[in-house]
DNA sequence: ATTCGTGCAAATCATTTGCATCGTG
DNA sequence: CACGATGCAAATGATTTGCACGAAT
């Protein structure tokens, strides 16, 4: 009911970033269009570690491209994540997207919104405690952390900052 | 921007679920009036373990209360979500509450949608990364899981099963 | 009696969809 | 050329808000 088909087509980009080479060839063999939209609206996703929304995509967007409408900023991101591109996260009620598909966790800042990616090798060797397995067959897992940013918490020492 | 203030009235209830006195006598510690569609809200969320939508308690509220407007569910929510009796988590996008606001993880369905708790005290106990302590202050430390439940599994065994 | 909470209806916000046109393969 | 993609506008779904009345302290 509030899945998403998720076959993400094989990018050959083993190291990391994908870059727009592999959405031509990867929209070819899936039978999509490489469209000027598509590959601004990848490239400004990929480009970037700052965990955009639709809305702040679609700003930037129009800024390459005037003509864009929301739409199809909307509709490219749901294509794009159905392919495997790009990931959708919700942290807090806010849809964010993330061009960074491996595998890694998010801190997300409670003053300002902003969401930093980290890694933690540690967790992710860790075995599933038995009650979360019992849950059911655990396909992916992610560790969320909720705070103040280093930014915040500076603008803060600086006088009565941005609360 | 996309904050909540968070000062939990102090529930004394050391051991687990609060009850409807502590409702009651937080609500009137915190200057609230303790009404019965308030009171309804609160034991259908603190009942259950399904972490239901605002819309599914909507329902069942209904079903004490026909009177009920959805607004009133909603306010009622938030008003405990601010008051530390209920917490509010976004998977996928989906608004759920969770009527238990001691610290645990979730187990995500991405089949069915369903979500359950469960308790990591290995993780608990384990240390931050430097990768995510230089993000920030941390306040809050959570593991998602996402995977088929159970439930869906057993019932895609039996022939074609609800897929 | 006061003041807060409720129900109603309208407003808002994010996201989706139908359709005619346009561009890519 | 043909079919998928785009832009537009309208639809949808979830949640919020303004307001007058009703209930709790």
């Amino acid at each position: 009911m509030i899945m998403k088909k998720q076959q993400r087509a094989d990018i050959s980009a083993p190291n990391g970033v994908p870059g727009r080479h592999d959405l031509r060839q990867a929209c070819r063999a899936a039978g999509l269009k490489v469209t000027h939209q598509r590959e601004i609206i990848f490239s400004e996703i990929v480009n970037t570690t700052d965990h955009p929304s639709a809305e702040m995509l679609f700003e930037r967007v129009r800024e390459k491209i005037p003509s864009v409408s929301r739409d199809t900023v909307y509709r490219t991101l749901s294509m794009l994540e159905d392919a495997g591109f790009v990931s959708r996260l919700t942290l807090r009620g806010a849809t964010r997207f993330d061009g960074d598909v491996s595998a890694h966790h998010h801190f997300f800042c409670t003053q300002c919104g902003a969401v930093y990616d980290f890694d933690w090798r540690e967790f992710d060797s860790l075995a599933l405690p038995e009650t979360a397995k019992a849950c059911g067959d655990v396909a992916s897992s992610r560790v969320v952390l909720e705070g103040i940013c280093r930014c915040c918490a500076e603008s803060e020492d600086n006088g009565a900052g941005n609360a």
